[in-house]
DNA sequence: CAGTGTTAGCGAACGGTGTTAACTTTGAAG
DNA sequence: CTTCAAAGTTAACACCGTTCGCTAACACTG
């Protein structure tokens, strides 16, 4: 048993494996370079191979198939804006969980407008898949789980934010009978994962999490596809207006948003 | 001057322009089928042409391309929801400002819910072209054209709310300067179209206004999309406790809002 | 080292796409 | 009846995702 080599532990790489896995990078690198720079109608399997000095049935070594190519890169996506959104949150010393809630959020809008294409891809899913509504509740896809890793870093600003100073949440008797259950599920299924004291927390402040995150992405959607164009040419003066708006309701000073606010 | 055919007013439409009028129609009444019946993906220019019986280069005497195809549909469909909300709102005989205004929400929402395809294709269109950014604010094209027309809907009930009781709005000198610009501007551009009476709506109203349209576009996003599935299974309880957040907002009183709901 | 099996990558091919060009048919107008 | 423009056809081009069969190169075993 305390032989290392003796348990089934991951062995070490060998070479091919190593330069498989470089290709597979390769390969992901080159397809989102594509969509930023060509847009995502002129990313292609024989663009990808083109790009790369092969030809598209060799791409077939490493993807079962384009869209499988494309999940994936999308999971890869949400897997690195959530360590974003974690890494900017660290990144500010000794903030209040409200000042982390606001820098969160910020990051999340300046990341959108940066990369436009790739939020277009993770966020504007053409129409959901039926097999994936139909699917049981549990069974998580490699997008599935990193999109609720990526949900999931919202998750814990707020409810880090609540159990810091909680804020004026409608009581349950105030929430429709039909939302109550839903929620604790919900709770429930957040507890199995951060442990029990999501559970204390009142179902009300589910329904103000996800009243703030529907307004957060109507925001950031609205602006990164140009929905605002007829009226805002400069969106971010509304968006940290409606950020503070949005902090206001949930207990955190105007001043700690200000704060943060970027220069312009 | 009295002669009805000297001036170059409409010719009767000949029998030839009328067979053209109809095949434009079927064509994209078989594109939307298409579109609802075997997604966004299944729709191509060979498979219309199979489904009326032709072949696909016929389809270019009626369009210059696909996409010319597809936009002209989007603007039929941002009509026909435009219409349809209209048709429903006027459907609730002496209903005040108030609850038009939710009857107009509530529409906007169940025709999305049942129309996920169209509303995918209207309100998640992939990346905005970059031309149609740098176009001049206004030269509109078709789409820009209808898509206005569908939000005016809006504008006009909620500043018929407005005109007919006022409700609490952030002061001018509560909004950020770079916001109060930008409102100004298109204060000037509503009230070019609908008369002065815009003109002397407060900034802050514009503001309240479009608060309100970002949070309703994400919670029917949301939905549409599934977004919504990792905690609600069932959205539409969710949505009418949103919409009588907002309404409240809005001065309109909750039993407003309830008398219209759908009985389930 | 020789032998062997796995893997990466290639070219050809199939059925599909949007689009163009050249041609035929049709129907209305002078 | 002639003429001419419009509607619709077939053939072709360049592209797409995908599959098949093949050739190398590689890693491992005797």
């Amino acid at each position: 048993m305390t032989d290392v080599s003796s348990r089934d532990e991951v062995p070490p790489p060998t070479r091919r494996e190593r330069v498989r896995a470089a290709t597979v990078q390769e390969i992901k690198q080159v397809t989102r370079r594509l969509l930023v720079e060509r847009g995502p109608q002129q990313v292609s399997l024989r663009a990808i191979a083109r790009e790369m000095g092969m030809t598209a049935p060799g791409l077939y070594r490493y993807f079962p198939s384009y869209d499988d190519l494309l999940v994936e890169l999308v999971a890869d996506m949400y897997g690195e804006l959530a360590d974003l959104l974690i890494e900017e949150r660290e990144a500010v010393p000794g903030a209040d969980p409200g000042c982390r809630l606001v820098v969160t959020t910020r990051a999340f809008r300046a990341w959108a407008v940066a990369h436009p294409r790739e939020y277009g891809l993770l966020f504007a899913s053409p129409v959901p898949s039926l097999k994936e509504i139909a699917a049981p509740p549990h069974s998580c896809s490699s997008v599935h789980l990193s999109g609720m890793r990526f949900g999931n870093v919202f998750v814990e600003a707020f409810f880090e934010l609540w159990g810091w100073r909680p804020f004026p949440v409608p009581a349950d008797d105030e929430l429709p009978g039909g939302l109550v259950s839903q929620f604790v599920g919900y709770r429930a299924e957040l507890a199995e994962l951060y442990g029990d004291e999501i559970a204390q927390v009142p179902l009300g402040a589910f329904h103000v999490f996800l009243a703030c995150w529907v307004r957060l992405y109507g925001l950031v959607a609205l602006e990164v596809f140009s929905h605002l164009h007829f009226c805002l040419t400069d969106v971010e003066p509304f968006f940290e207006a409606n950020l503070e708006d949005l902090a206001a309701q949930l207990g955190i000073p105007a001043e700690t948003v200000r704060r943060g606010r970027p220069v312009r």
